[in-house]
DNA sequence: CGTTATGCCTTGAACTACGAGGTATAATAC
DNA sequence: GTATTATACCTCGTAGTTCAAGGCATAACG
């Protein structure tokens, strides 16, 4: 039903999965904790957001994967490839670019 | 074409918009100019943002509206109600968390 | 042996930002 | 005088997203 409140997150969740890969390859399940851990409970991403976002990095060529067995089960580990880390280094800009845009709208004490 | 393009911006329209309202009631066009302007032209808004948002929060009653004939043009002016400081408020704390978790996300060195 | 955790996935609904286009009057330019 | 720009309002359609809910399967734990 996408809640009509949560605002705020489009293009969050691809920032983030790009900027958590950048680092090291990791797997969706993986990804759903590691969101929540690494932004200190403030955002917590479900795996319905999670998966459709990493197979539609993986299919622009941001993202590459391979699959390996572990245990009885089978995980798919995400890496950023070249075409991800520009990407991500876009995705920051925008970024920088919004966040700090509204902050002076929001820090400035009233009407200049 | 809503250019596939610009994240981020979810939500960031009816924030500005009741922010600016928030200190001195506005017309439209003019609201134009003042985001770009309050922005430090990080953020712009054409009308086809603004003149939805701003009749989507008078109509869930954040926003009032009064007609002004100035010149020979007639402009509608809005204020924030207290149904809008509250959204306001609201959104303004999402904003904050949001922007805090991606903050810390994005500066962590590293894993830890 | 039932429930929880792991691990993958898809579908459908809801929302929203945006560009393009449309109307009309005033001011400015040529 | 007439063409262009600025002011001022508006709507429509498209596209892109997030999200909850649900489904499948195996392992671990109670």
């Amino acid at each position: 039903m996408a809640q009509s409140n949560p605002p705020f997150m489009s293009g969050v969740p691809e920032l983030l999965l790009l900027r958590l890969l950048n680092d090291q390859e990791m797997y969706g399940y993986e990804l759903v904790r590691s969101v929540k851990q690494v932004t200190n409970e403030a955002i917590s991403l479900g795996e319905g957001v999670i998966y459709p976002v990493l197979h539609g990095l993986e299919r622009n060529g941001s993202l590459k994967s391979k699959r390996k067995a572990v245990g009885g089960r089978t995980r798919v580990y995400y890496s950023v490839t070249k075409k991800g880390r520009d990407r991500l280094e876009k995705l920051r800009d925008d970024w920088r670019r919004i966040q700090g845009g509204v902050a002076i709208a929001l820090e400035n004490p009233a009407n200049a």
